[in-house]
DNA sequence: CACTTTTTGAGGTACGTTCCTCAAAAATGA
DNA sequence: TCATTTTTGAGGAACGTACCTCAAAAAGTG
């Protein structure tokens, strides 16, 4: 049997009120009480009892999930799997929300968040690109106990409590390796297509791919980024410019957005399905393309997973546990047509694939 | 504020007695006022606190895991993994034990689990091959209200409540499109090398593989399958053998135990690093051998989420809840060198690289 | 020393559920 | 109709924790 709040209390010769004083961070106790009842809780390993406790103390936690206000199948798949999410066992006792902001528009964002911060938040996901903005309304967030995560890209210079994403240097890195090794020991050029250089997961994708095209395969020749910005017009339009110009391209690496523009671009140049093309992210444009061979890989991160995780992380830095290092880490999962999981849904109720 | 027993006991004018006796299927209610309990719970949208039930019940539940006794660094990371599930909040309220038993006795193994069943089991997870002695287990332990989960390998013949891995022929296939992509277009054999064909996984693997093959790459030729028994010494052997009187081999699948038996062999061949290699399961020997270029790929499944996804579903059925699908599907994880992660522990001690 | 302030103890109620007892009410059988 | 059986109600205690009040004890101050 677990020990309990009396067993502590017997161990360090207090009473019940001391111990819940100390447990609770209430004031007036003496410093020198305080250690003794850690001393007791440390003798005999007392866990506090969270079901017990939540029950009763009928804590809410509020949770906040900020996201950009982009049309991408995407972001449209991680909201459903948020709201998904908030639904199940892990946010009992939570009230999720859910905010989108422009992403272009850092000040539109920290309002639509103050909008929230009536009520104080207990938790707080963002999706952001990392501008000043963004930093100062997460330091601004952990001054007022909020736990704050940041959500697919990352926000290293903000006091953020965790990151809750993927690699994305190794995202890069294995798109790499994959792109390099299908296309084989011919020579040629790469093109790279991407939804803006702002966004740290873009540049860390980038980064990491060069490195592997620089080291391990020398006959191919990387072009300068394509920005897309989330816009499928621009897309189609600069991608077949740039195939236009570009004569002895043989691959596509598509590190962000946009997939959907790109393949148009290249049913309309007439070589599709002769280039080999990795892209990012399981949707219904990725999931199709890849079926029909017009894109041989895709690295993808599971929606569902990194909105259990935000809402589990979420959850134990209010309660300040400890999370789990491996359960939290979301990883990067290599997609073939040969191992899509044909039951996984082909709409934005996506229920994501694994976790 | 979700409903509570209370208020359900109104909604259908009863009192908090019966409706407590219909919830936990009670004798000595009228099927009228069972009904009319019933429809109160499903217009309130009643949802049963589990944390308070198990608070109030002192429920523990007694789960067993059945893991055959071979020395596979695999099989040892999976009971670490298992231990450590064991710690953590998962597994609060749970007791979980662990029994090995051989893989080619099955009446050891029935044994064995009958040590554990004179207290009754709440449930129970079994990675064993397909023989009618489990399936007779598996009968059994259903037949006495315990829950079953079929684990790594699926027991499809047997009653099992779920099955908690990987779809072993989707993982077939991708190692298959992996290794024929990565050979490229020159013809020549492909070896095979399997831990034993009695076991499920090895032969929907094998089967997933074969179909690739045969659909995409003419080019190559797959050899017979060579069982390595999870011996070291016997696989180096084998192995060895199979390369000296087959010419022309170009790449080698490892769909089972044994990898450190097959780059043993390659080595001593002379021929390490010049072959294509695709393996499965993330171990120290797949690790350092990925590292060092001796495997190209390797085919994983995450011992912590099979952990945590056997005690999550165990408890669920447990408690007649519903699962979460999403969750526990068990992701085919693709890893080469450029996505291995870095930190993942490389001692058994393994803390599970995602969830 | 008396006095104030700080610290501690004892006790209670609550959370939502389980499980128990005992009595009252309703349904059933003769 | 009365006796018997079945069904229901009312109430309480418990699980481990939080949070409250009030009084008592200890520590610190002059």
């Amino acid at each position: 049997m677990r020990p309990t709040v009396n067993d502590i209390a017997r161990q360090a010769g207090v009473s019940l009120a001391t111990v819940d004083r100390v447990l609770n961070a209430r004031p007036g106790v003496r410093e020198k009480t305080i250690t003794a009842v850690n001393d007791a809780i440390a003798t005999l390993g007392y866990i506090r009892n969270v079901a017990a406790a939540n029950l009763a103390r009928q804590r809410v936690y509020r949770f906040l999930f900020v996201l950009p206000n982009v049309q991408s199948q995407f972001v449209l798949a991680l909201q459903a799997a948020i709201a998904e999410a908030a639904r199940g066992p892990l946010a009992d006792s939570c009230e999720v929300m859910v905010v989108t902001a422009p992403l272009r528009d850092p000040h539109a964002l920290v309002r639509a968040v103050d909008e929230f911060r009536h009520t104080p938040l207990d938790g707080c996901a963002i999706m952001a690109h990392e501008t000043p903005d963004v930093r100062d309304l997460i330091i601004r967030l952990r001054g007022e106990g909020t736990a704050v995560v940041s959500l697919i890209t990352d926000q290293p210079q903000a006091p953020r409590d965790h990151f809750v994403g993927i690699d994305n240097e190794a995202a890069g890195r294995t798109a790499g390796v994959l792109l390099g090794r299908f296309v084989g020991e011919k020579p040629g050029k790469v093109a790279v297509v991407v939804s803006s250089m702002q966004a740290r997961d873009m540049v860390e994708r980038r980064l990491g791919f060069d490195r592997v095209m620089a080291e391990r395969f020398p006959n191919l020749q990387v072009l300068p980024s394509i920005e897309g910005h989330d816009d499928r017009d621009l897309t189609v339009q600069i991608v077949t410019a740039s195939l236009a110009s570009h004569k002895g391209v043989v691959a596509i690496y598509v590190a962000g957005a946009g997939t959907g523009g790109v393949t148009e671009a290249l049913q309309a140049s007439q070589i599709a399905g002769r280039l080999v093309v990795v892209a990012h992210e399981l949707t219904p444009h990725t999931r199709a393309a890849l079926l029909d061979g017009s894109i041989d890989a895709v690295i993808a991160q599971d929606v569902g997973h990194l909105a259990r995780s935000a809402l589990r992380v979420l959850k134990a830095k209010t309660d300040r546990l400890r999370i789990d290092a491996g359960q939290e880490q979301i990883n990067i999962t290599v997609l073939l047509r040969e191992n899509l999981n044909p039951h996984a849904g082909d709409t934005t109720t996506v229920s994501g694939p694994r976790d």
